[in-house]
DNA sequence: GTACTTGCAAACCCTTTGCATCTCA
DNA sequence: TGAGATGCAAAGGGTTTGCAAGTAC
């Protein structure tokens, strides 16, 4: 696999940086690189780890406080798929989407759907509720494992 | 308001332990009866707070034991709104529904779309995957916070 | 009577915070 | 140079577990 071009990747993080006054250092700049290289949900101590090979002198302190500045800045988003874990998602340059997760290997899907958008819309507005974001998870059996008739509880 | 009657729901109960195995203690009844007559999200510890008030004797360790009980039994679901804690919802004779949280006042508002229902199985079909169960939650502004203009993050 | 339950305290795990040191701008 | 950033260690908060005593059946 070549090396992803992480520049507008970075440029956005950097310009959130700037933004909200916050020095530009080398820790944040390896973590966001590992992160924006990573395609995958991470816990922040996965990122901690990949991060760690890459410069030894990162904290994991660090990651919390990096990725808390991500989140507020849009640029990353949290996903809770069992309550003792959350992973986190670079959004950015991507557009939105939802999740179905295989409880039985822990495979994530991603999946959209402009219907689904319209009709929480419309219950919204029914409700008189603004929607400021959204959390819409499936948890089941992916294809292989459904096929496999595997069915335990990992995710 | 007049007592309910929680007899459906108590039945419910005892045969989900019995099926089990387990015995049917003060406790057990205690924990459930307080749940199943309480319309709210509970954590575990509120729901222990309140348990403690009619019964003294009951721990908060058997609530947790006990929620774990009837959540694998289908009388009880899990639910998070947020990653730092689970509230409870009793669903023995009600019938599936997803949520709306208010961020700013915590208020929750459950809404059902049969049309949400139908599209989130086509997608899921539409990519092999079986569905055992789903969350699906929008955060916002709930009537009265979006006309008051206030808007903290408090869930 | 015996195996299951309970509840206390301690352990756990992930995350946040206090604080002295270091570094970017 | 000085305000902001870092990282260690320790604290924090919710949840789980070990174990001796208690209880259901």
């Amino acid at each position: 696999m070549k090396a992803m071009d992480l520049t507008r990747e970075m440029e956005a993080f950097k310009a959130a940086l700037k933004a909200k006054g916050l020095s530009t250092t080398s820790q944040r700049m390896a973590i966001a690189e590992t992160l924006f290289g990573s395609h995958e949900h991470l816990t922040a101590d996965d990122l901690y780890l990949l991060v760690k090979k890459k410069d030894p002198r990162v904290g994991r302190v660090t990651v919390y406080r990096t990725l808390a500045v991500m989140v507020e800045a849009g640029l990353v988003e949290e996903r809770q798929f069992r309550k003792d874990r959350v992973l986190y998602e670079h959004v950015v340059g991507h557009h939105h989407h939802d999740h179905m997760v295989c409880v039985t290997c822990g495979k994530i899907i991603e999946f959209e759907s402009p219907k689904i958008e319209a009709e929480q819309e419309a219950a919204a507005k029914k409700a008189g509720f603004s929607i400021y974001h959204h959390s819409h998870t499936l948890f089941g059996a992916c294809r292989d494992c459904a096929a496999k008739g595997r069915r335990s509880v990992q995710v």
